[in-house]
DNA sequence: AGAGTTATGTAGCACTCGCTACATATTATC
DNA sequence: GATAATATGTAGCGAGTGCTACATAACTCT
């Protein structure tokens, strides 16, 4: 294994292009096959089935979301825990990362339908995504673990709000949540 | 048109039993076409196409669920805003609630993944909970639309936590939006 | 009774799905 | 250079997809 023109990372990242923008139901191996430039049989061949192709694909893409977020925000604490969840949803409807949050949607309804691999992948992002959402709230904030978890819920339900069209809710309620 | 044996309504509720317990995701026309007692034909015969099909099964589903939250809960209002929401998060984590919340999030998947039919029926199905839970907020409560929405942004969001197992984190936050 | 509309069964088409069998290159090891 | 392990192409299988063509019942209206 010298210099294999197709590692398993270069697949990973070329379909996990594919993924973004058309979402994890037109994830079939003929389709995912063609945006990394190899075959269905090669799919196959290097990850065994499609279900566990699915989850290392959704491990890189977790990953991925969880270094995108930290990279775009500045680091360090926001001023205020209104900020912070603003600043945090402003991004998600933007792109790029607006396409993970519809393969979140994904992600969540196949969890809902009983799948196991997407229920877990789906707790440890939302596991990691509260680890590092407290350590970006305002020092001296009271239990912020719980503040935490109280923020994260409130930006899962704007981003379904958002999914439907109802934006414009999900803004009104987000004001309310954290009165400035 | 005397007694057709199989007026589309009573297809329309054999169908939606099929799509709670299944999904949308499984919704092809032969299992839902065995699960009404009928046959792929008869169905594109009787609404046209699939995508038509689905959007007057999620119609259908739709008002079912408005009809049964408003004949489970107890009329009238609420005594406190956090009892409104408790209750009804109470009421969709059992069945047979529970299973409208799987379905839900596929719409949501499908309305975030660019389908118009399922944007709009999930947007209306949005507008028309909002309606039902401004009704049952306490007298007294200002601005009652406003709250309605916080309300149900969170209840979006415990859902969303619920389906991928971090439902304690969930109840965590709803401690803390309406404090006691 | 004849004509026309409505309802339903049977068969099938063209396609996609995940996956596999088989053959064959390419590379690593001895 | 022989042998073995790794990598890849071609072809296809059986099942499922939405949908259609064709025939034919059953019923309604004149």
């Amino acid at each position: 294994m010298r210099r294999p023109p197709n590692t398993k990372a270069d697949l990973l990242r070329a379909m996990a292009g594919h993924v973004l923008t058309h979402g994890l139901n037109a994830a079939s191996l003929r389709p995912l096959a063609h945006a990394a430039q190899t075959s269905d049989r090669m799919l196959i061949y290097h990850f065994g089935s499609k279900e566990a192709l699915i989850a290392e694909l959704l491990q890189y893409l977790a990953e991925d979301l969880a270094t995108r977020l930290s990279c775009t925000l500045p680091p360090g604490r926001a001023i205020s825990c209104r900020a912070c969840v603003s600043d945090i949803v402003a991004l998600m409807r933007r792109p790029p990362l607006a396409d993970y949050m519809k393969l979140w949607h994904d992600i969540v309804s196949a969890a809902g339908q009983g799948s196991a691999s997407h229920r877990q992948i789906g707790e440890a992002m939302i596991a990691g995504f509260l680890d590092w959402l407290e350590q970006r709230l305002p020092e001296g904030v009271a239990e912020p673990r719980a503040i935490a978890g109280l923020a994260l819920t409130m930006i899962e339900g704007v981003m379904v709000m958002d999914a439907v069209g109802q934006g414009d809710v999900a803004d009104q309620a987000l004001l309310r949540l954290f009165p400035a």
